[in-house]
DNA sequence: ATGCCGGGTCCTACCCGA
């Protein structure tokens, strides 16, 4: 079973990308985050026309996530459990498909809207954490996968490009990130690669790319169930390289059946 | 320490991202 997570940078300008990365890769299972638009506008129809069907839970402009799957599936939950009912960004979706439960989440950045916009990042976390301490609870298989906006250690971003106090990196976010892997669940990419720099993003600007300035914010975060049948996971690097690129790339997981 | 890039939209100057 191969399950997929890339943050788009918007669907409608990347659609040719992504239909080319399925046809390439193949993955049951895709998750996209920051789609930047509501499902009425999400080029369904394309990815359908791969074998893909979709489910999205839009926004208009901003963030928006989508799972597109050649397995049947059952959707779960368009929003992330416990947070306030007026809170309409467009951030988690969770399904469950061959008995896996998959939750694709966009997690805030943080750094913008002041300490009310940290604060804001630091609710939404411990929401997902409560969200994974359910799903232990329950014995479900589960992967959570996404733009996590988060770099859990001082090896996950190149030095210069973030401000230590950075959102993504401070000792308040990472705590959070870290309380997750403490209650069990795996970061797929870290275990695979146990040491050294893996970026999964590189800013559009000052050439970074090239530079290989980049950070690993995007992760798999598994169960232990799923933890057992890992067989690999890692960033398709090459994708940053093609043009008009999103500035995230894919994160392939690949998992014994 | 960022907004030089690259999305978005109130169509075009401004918001947002990491």
């Amino acid at each position: 079973m191969k399950i997929a997570t890339w943050n788009v940078n918007s669907v409608r300008i990347r659609e040719p990308h992504v239909c080319r990365w399925l046809q390439r890769v193949e993955p049951d299972v895709l998750l996209l985050q920051e789609i930047k638009c509501e499902e009425k506008q999400f080029p369904a129809p394309a990815f359908k026309a791969l074998g893909y069907d979709s489910v999205v839970a839009g926004q208009k402009s901003y963030n928006g996530v989508a799972i597109l799957s050649r397995i049947p599936l059952d959707v779960h939950h368009v929003t992330l459990p416990g947070l306030p009912p007026e809170d309409a960004q467009a951030r988690y979706l969770e399904i469950a498909a061959a008995g896996v439960t998959i939750g694709n989440l966009y997690l805030p950045n943080g750094n913008s809207g002041g300490e009310a916009g940290f604060a804001y990042k630091m609710a939404w976390m411990d929401r997902l954490a409560d969200r994974a301490q359910a799903l232990l609870d329950s014995d479900t298989p589960f992967v959570l996968a996404g733009d996590y906006n988060v770099a859990p250690a001082d090896v996950d971003y190149a030095t210069g490009t973030l401000p230590t106090d950075d959102a993504l990196v401070r000792p308040e976010t990472r705590a959070r990130f870290r309380r997750m892997l403490w209650a069990g669940l795996t970061d797929a990419v870290r275990v695979t690669t146990p040491t050294g720099p893996i970026y999964t993003f590189w800013d559009y600007q000052g050439g970074a790319f090239q530079r290989d300035r980049g950070l690993r914010i995007d992760h798999a975060l598994l169960s232990p169930v799923m933890a057992d049948r890992l067989i690999s996971a890692a960033p398709d690097k090459n994708v940053r390289a093609e043009d008009q690129p999103s500035d995230h790339v894919p994160v392939l997981v690949t998992f014994e059946d």
